[in-house]
This record gives C-alpha cells, sequence and structure tokens, in this order.
DNA sequence: TATGAATGAGATTTCATTCAT
DNA sequence: TATGAATGAAATCTCATTCAT
C-alpha cells in the first residue's frame, strides 16, 4: 500500500501471496513453535486471508512444512557461495567454521525452527525429501577439505567428516539455542559482541586445534 | 466404598499425587513441549484427577514450572556428588566432561526440557530464583580446576570457566537436542553405541587439547 | 423449564444430557443425513451446550454411530416382546410380518436413518459390534417359524430364513424409504390410511402365500 | 499454444464438457451423497474447471438435479425397449420383474442416486416435471398386462398396477440398496452370483404366485 | 482433599461460490 | 467459452479451566 503497484504483467499475485504468507509465518513458528502458533495471528499479519493459507499450504502443518523447507533451502544456497576447494585446506576450514558461526549467530529464527523441528523429533523434516542431497553435498565438501589437509600434511588427524559437522555445529548452535537458559543461570548475554568475536575465534581454535593435532596428542 | 477407610495420614497422599502428576506431567511436556501438552492428557494418565492438577499447581504453567524447577533440581544434585577438588585438573576436566556427556547421553528427557524452554526464550526458568545459587556452583568447581591446572603447568591456556563450559554444554547438548534432524539429513543414528564412545572421547580429547595447548598453537 | 424438577438424588444430569443429546441428533441426522446435519443446530436445540456434544460423543460421527446404536437396540428390542414361539406357524409368520409393516410404517425415522447408513455403505453399523448378536436373534426367530411350519405342514417351501426375510423387509422398507420418489413419480401418497391397510393385507398374502405354495406352483 | 487453432464449431466441445461434468458428478454425488458431494472434488476430476461447472449449471444443486434427470431418463428409455404387448401376460410380467430386477442389480448407481434423493424428500425430482409423463407410460403397461391376464384367465387377483409395482420395486431396490447393512448385519454379501441367481427366482415367483392365486387363497 | 460434569472462548478447517482477466 | 486466484461465512473440533457436590 505504499506505493501503487500495478499487477505484474500476467500473473496475479499468487506467488507474491505465498512468499507473504511464509514470510509471516516463519515468524509466528519461530516465536511460537508449532503447536503454539496460531494461524489466525498469521492471518491477520498477511496482506491475504486465512481461507489463502489454507488454499496455498492446506494445513498449518503443512504451511510449517514449507517454512521448514525454506529455511534449509536458504542456508544451503549460502553455504554454497563459499567456495571452499579454492582455498587451502586450513583456511577453508577456518572459512567454514567462521561461515558456520556467523550464519547461525545472525539467524536466531532459524536455530529455532531446528530446534522446533526437534522437538518434534524431525517428523515433518523427515517427509521433505527435497533436503536430503542439498546436505550431502555439506558433507562432501568437509570431507574433501579434510582428506586435502591430510594429504598436504596439514592436518593430522584422520577423522569423519560427519563428526567434525557435528562439533562444528554443536558448538555453533547451542550459544545460540540455549542462550536464554545458559542467561538466565550464568546472568550473562551471549550475544554481545565482545564475546561474540572470543567464542568466534575459541570455536575456531578448538575445531581446527583437535584436527591439527595427532590422535594421541 | 464399604471397607474400613481409616483416617489416612494426610501428607503422604498429597505428596504421592502431587509427585504422581509431577512425573506424568514431565513425560508430557517432554513429548509435546508446552502449548503442545493436554492437561487432559496428563490427568488421564495420573491417578488422580484434572481438579487436583489446578489444586496443587495452580494451572498449566505452574505445573510446567515444578516441572522444570525438579529437572534442574536433579541435575545438579546428581552433579555435586563429583568430588572433582580430590582429583589431579587433567583428570578432574576429563571427569567433568564425561559426566557430561553421559548425563545428557543418558537424559534425554532433561536435554528436550531445555530444548523446550529455550523455545519459550527461558521466561519460566527465569522465574525461579532457586536455580541460580545452585549453577554458581558448577562454574565455581570449573573455576577451580581450570586455575588449578594453570598453576600446576598441566594447562597452557587461560580461559574462562563460563566459557569452557559453554562449549562442553555445546559439544555434548547438541548430539541428544539435535539428533534426530541431524539423524534426518545425514541419516545416521547418533545414539549407537560404537558412535557413542568415538563421540564422547572425541569431545575429551577436544576441550583437553584445547586448554592445554598454548593460545597460539 | 415447565416444573421445577429438584437434582435426582445424586448423579447430576448425565444421563439425561446424554439422552436429550442424542435424540435432538435423531432427529437432525434423520431430517439432513450424516453429511447435511450441523452439530450447531444439534446443540442449538438440546439443553447443553456444542462443547457437550463432543464431551460425551466425541464427533459428529460418533454421536452419529451413538444414534444408529440406539435405534437398532430399540427395533430389536421391541420385536423381542412379540412372542412368536407361542403361536402357531401361521399366525406367528402374520405376525411378524405386520409387526414388521407396522414398525417401519410407524417409525419413517428408523427407515430413514437406515437408509442414510446404506449411503454410507454401512461404515458405522460395522464398528458397531453390540448389533451383530440382537439381528442372530430375529434369524433364529423366523426359522424356528418356517421349520416348525414346514414339519406340521402348513408351508409348503422349503426356503431360507435369511431369504424370507429380506422380502419382507424389501416391501415394507421400501414403501416407507422410497416414499418421496414413489409418490412424486406416480402422483400418489402411499401414506394415505386406505392404501396402508391394503398394502399391509397384500404384503402379509404375498409372502405367506409364497411360503404356504409349492416350489414349482 | 504454438499450434494452429482453427475456430472449433462451438457446440461440440459445450456439449462434451457438460457431459464430461455430468459423468463425474454422478459418480460423486453417487459415492457421498448431495450434502456429502464436494464441488471441489468434482472439479478436480474433470477436464473442465470449476468455474465451468457454475457455467453450465449454475449451483450445486443444479448439478444434482441434471444428474438426477438423466438417471431417470435412462431407465425409462431402457424400459421403453421391452415390448412386453408381444408377449402373454404371464411371459410379460416375468420379463418385467426380471428386467427390473437385472436393471437395479446392474445399476448401484441409479439406486443409490433414488435412495439419495429420497433422503431430500424428492425435492428436486419434484421439480422435474419431464419426469412424470414418462412414467405413466410404465404403470400404463404393467396395467395392461394384468388386465389382459385376467381376461385370459391366467392371472386370478384384479389388483392396481401401482400396487404390484410397488410390490415388484421394493423387492428388487431393497436388496440393492440396504444390501450394506444387511450385509453388516447377517454377516452375507447379497451380491454372490448364487444368492443373486436364487434371489430373482424367488422375486418372481413370489409376484407370479400372488397375481395368480384368489384372493383369499 | 477429591470428583465428574460442565463450559466459553477460540482453534483449525471446509465449502460453495465469484472475481479479474 | 474458459481459468486460476480469491473469499466470507460457517463448519467441526479443542482446550484450559471451574462449578456443584
Amino acid at each position: 500500500m505504499p506505493e501503487t503497484r500495478e499487477p505484474q504483467t500476467r500473473k496475479p499475485d499468487a506467488q507474491r501471496s505465498r512468499a507473504d504468507i511464509l514470510a509471516v509465518a516463519r515468524a509466528e513458528f519461530v516465536e511460537h513453535g508449532l503447536s503454539g502458533a496460531r494461524v489466525d495471528a498469521i492471518a491477520e499479519k498477511t496482506a491475504t486471508t486465512k481461507r489463502m493459507i489454507y488454499y496455498y499450504f492446506g494445513s498449518k502443518e503443512g504451511l510449517y512444512s514449507a517454512v521448514l523447507e525454506q529455511a534449509y533451502a536458504d542456508i544451503r544456497s549460502t553455504e554454497a557461495t563459499l567456495e571452499l576447494r579454492q582455498l587451502d585446506p586450513l583456511a577453508a576450514l577456518r572459512r567454514l567454521i567462521e561461515f558456520t558461526f556467523d550464519y547461525e549467530d545472525s539467524h536466531p529464527d532459524f536455530v529455532r525452527l531446528i530446534a522446533i523441528e526437534n522437538i518434534h523429533q524431525a517428523a515433518y523434516l523427515t517427509r521433505l525429501t527435497t533436503i536430503r542431497n542439498v546436505n550431502a553435498d555439506a558433507i562432501a565438501s568437509l570431507d574433501e577439505i579434510l582428506s586435502r589437509g591430510l594429504r598436504e600434511g596439514v592436518f593430522a588427524r584422520e577423522c569423519s567428516a560427519v563428526d567434525i559437522h557435528l562439533m562444528i555445529s554443536g558448538l555453533c548452535f547451542y550459544r545460540v539455542s540455549n542462550r536464554h537458559t545458559f542467561g538466565a543461570i550464568f546472568g550473562c548475554d551471549l550475544s554481545v559482541t565482545e564475546m561474540r568475536k572470543r567464542h568466534k575465534a575459541m570455536i575456531v581454535e578448538t575445531i581446527v586445534g583437535y584436527v591439527r593435532s595427532g590422535p594421541m596428542s
């Protein structure tokens, strides 16, 4: 409504409507979880109506699934722009960790969504077959870095890409996902700039240190 | 009803009712989250009735808070039995990490509850004043280990107990909290014995390695 | 509300509420079918609320099932008072036919309900296990009449009770169930007293005639 | 769309669309009844769109009426090919009964449609003025058989064509319309070949027996 | 302390129908 | 003649909570 916008050439607003709903829904699900979210609340914040939500997504759960799918697609497509193969193994590993840290740090919504999906035991993610392939790439990429590093003698430890991925994710995800309870218990705010910088460096060093040191360090 | 009914000493029964409700509620909240849990479902699985839930806990949220409080009390009381001060710093740090790993691995309910509470931005935990003191101890204990290690020359890096705690928690918590999405995406089951052992060793080695190596490793 | 009625001894009104809902629901289902019936409409005509319908019957379909069950229980319990065994075979058969005719003629609601259930391919009746035993009796009773008649030489044709039951039901049911289309097409009203009498006699005579005549009449 | 599109003679397509919609609608109404049928479901199974349904038939009820009209037209046009006048009265009566039996047995859809229309108290049929004339013929035809039979001494009972029609219809219709509840209650399948044959013979014999026997049999 | 019935407010979902093109 | 998007009204159902006893 802020500016007159004539209907683009042909297609009405289907894409726009869908995208609008998705964005609003994402915020609502992130804020209240799947059961806590209200379709009415989503509809109200939308340019369309509640009816349209069902028209496009079939059900609250269908909408949630779409939100989830989009969230995963987003991170993986961003990740794909990293071009890690062009860096030497150490730089590539650092960059991957830093990217993970930065992405989760700057997308607490994404983190919350994953946490919510875990509460539901990944029931919805499991049904999204599109996701799996995309993620195989992420692991393949990390695997390539690790074996290149080993070959070149930069890394000393032979380790599984999935294991390293697990650790990177754990370290980066937890400080976002659990910042509220952590803050409540230890009386600190993990999102403070100074802490964020320190933790980023710490995590990089921890993982890099692990990979570079020999198995019986 | 025709049976003799001696004037039951009141308290015992009340205690049992309360405990019964708490146990059932915990299972329900863990399974479905706060908004997903149903008071009706809890009442049905209880020996008592719905009215009693309100009598004892006032509301669904009151019940949830009580469950949360109990969960934290449990872990901290277990943690207190570790007697880390009697071990040398390296052994103490290992033991603390292993304990954390084992506790979260064997208490996925607890992990889920914390994840749920984070979805609600720790709103309920924040109000539980009993919790904070208890946790100061945990940090004090880790801090003692770290400074002792530094003093004795076993550890090379000066670092904050809260930071190390954050990393230990992140690594141990994530593999339980996110095992569903992780499993769905990478097609693996993190709870398999062989993986659990490997990850436990890996996490210990990672943290210990970080602490023992110098800051410019 | 027409007279003050103090709450009977103990139990509140559960039985009363249930029965009230059932009666109203029956009328609504009979009038509009299962899909055409409105829970709101039922609730409005009830002393209770819509919420109570779900409290007692769980769903619209649950309510419909209960209505169906009661309808079948009613006819069979009425049928059971016929005491056909005390009559000679011919009289017993006549009486059974007349009873069927009269019951369906005076209970068009019941007839409609069965027709509705057939539209749903007996999906709900099939799940009502209570019904089956009750109906075995009806066939056993008719079977007894037929074989007694054969033995005594009053009937000449050996025929299955289920077949005879099918014919009796068909003749009695159809003139009620299809009276609307029949009336519309042939411009007559099957419920007129004079016709009812004639048809009742005709049906009795038709069936009795069939049973008494030899197989190659 | 780049294909050559000759100015299609309009009517043909329109006719086909209409016929397509009618066929799909008939299946849907037969399956779910008038209220249970979904316009969306019909549209989906159609080559055309929902808008066309409204274009051609005005409303869901208009569509239903059209389906009903067509169904009646079908049976009567088939019936007209019987040429009963060329047979002797007994053969003609047998043939009419057998035809009725066979038609309803092989057109359960038609039977269901009539049953559905009766649920709605023939409200839609009543408005279809085309139907009535057509049916006068059916009765006239049966009347001719009955009076010819009486005259020739083959039949002994003077009876109304409408009454006999009622009985034939009742016997043939019921075993199709009520086969679901009947099957559920008596645990049998009325459509089994062996039973169908037996019942066909039985019904013929029952009606013929009635007509041929004297009034005080 | 205990209980079964009851409930109002609001949640999700459905459906016949129409609009803009 | 045709279409895909859109919709208001109303349907079914749910839920935390309380009342009467």
